[in-house]
DNA sequence: CGCTGTACTATACACTGTACGTTAACTGCT
DNA sequence: AGCAGTTAACGTACAGTGTATAGTACAGCG
């Protein structure tokens, strides 16, 4: 009996493999037997490396983390906020996973760790006090994290002929006298479910705020 | 045989009841077969009301955002942006299904369209112009929602002990070395991954941007 | 050699959403 | 009243899911 030799599973290839089924198939699709299966295996011998499929998803989530660049040193703070921000939304484009798994489990593990550790060290060396700069770092990234998975969610819609067709006829169903602002500035809404330009829109307002005199 | 008679089931029934199930079981643990038991019949009569169990969703999500209140007249129009994205945040905490429901399809239907239309009328009667206005409108709503989702997830986090002890250990073991910054704000990020103000520093931090002298 | 721990397999269970075909109950028409 | 016709709910079935439990082959060590 061909039986798989011994050694040829570890965490860091069952992880990539994971990556991989998430990003092909798309991330609801993905499943252990799924990633069992790519590696020529049973379900079952993932459950040496892992406890249970969210503890895969905690791997891969801080796998990817780890993807993300350093802080550029050599600018002014709100630079290197934008640099920050501006990084994760990149990446969790280029991964678009990312986006469901940090909305559904909270920060854990060393590369997450790393990624808050630049943010609020830029933070703190701009002179914020420990709780401005803790609730300015929550604030930063809740609002990456809802802006990019928004974006995300609706380029996914607009992929789909179907799912569009529907919001569309949606749209348009909407009388004019009901709802005079939506309907006016349907374009406009259309135009900014994403882009660099609404993200940096946002990333700006929050910037000038904190940069305001009036802010503590 | 005491078969199920004739009209007992309506889409409103249906709503209603899948809502009580998302609430007391959990969002994950909703079935379309726990709401089919739950009103005594059959799971595929669910589906002479809805197409499938995303087409239920949708009608949950609209359900929800109908409770949501109108905008206050008789205030100033930042006072009124203030309470639109404090009420819908009310709402996701008192049902947190919310959160997951808007963060995995876009808005569609009517009640959600009222919701935009609330918002997207103040400011424009504020003076923004069309695109501004559609900016500043998908800003404050993904905000919302980032801000409010993580905060939910955090609190579900605290609620499991077994969760809460791994997060616990998992930041003990970060070296003061090379994370030096989380360590030492370790008190002040676990105190701001939610609440009233921290909800409002970052809230206000946007109203500051769009009130400073150098906005559009 | 035999022992032990470990990495993988096999089987099984309780679920899930939903496609398909059937049947019973109600509606309206004659 | 009797007879369609429509439709709401049923039963069955299927292809999946995560994972508990028990078993098996192999590595390294005494």
């Amino acid at each position: 009996m061909g039986r798989t030799p011994r050694n040829t599973l570890s965490s860091e290839l069952i992880v990539r493999t994971a990556l991989e089924l998430m990003e092909s198939k798309g991330t609801d699709a993905f499943s252990l037997r799924g990633v069992a299966a790519e590696l020529g295996v049973g379900p079952m011998a993932l459950y040496t490396y892992f406890r249970n499929k969210d503890d895969l998803y905690d791997a891969v989530r801080d796998h990817l983390m780890g993807l993300l660049p350093a802080v550029p040193r050599d600018v002014s703070w709100p630079d290197q906020v934008r640099a920050v921000c501006r990084g994760l939304r990149l990446l969790m484009l280029q991964h678009p996973c990312l986006a469901q798994l940090l909305a559904s489990r909270p920060l854990a593990g060393h590369e997450t760790a790393r990624v808050a550790e630049g943010l609020l060290g830029v933070l703190r060396a701009a002179g914020f006090d420990p709780e401005t700069a803790a609730r300015t770092h929550t604030t930063l990234f809740t609002y990456v994290l809802g802006a990019t998975s928004w974006e995300i969610q609706m380029a996914a819609e607009r992929r789909d002929p179907e799912a569009w067709r529907r919001l569309r006829t949606t749209m348009e169903s909407l009388s004019a006298q009901d709802f005079p602002t939506v309907v006016e500035l349907a374009p406009e809404l259309a135009r900014t479910t994403g882009g660099d330009d609404q993200f940096d829109y946002g990333l700006d307002l929050l910037l000038q705020g904190l940069q305001s005199p009036t802010h503590p």
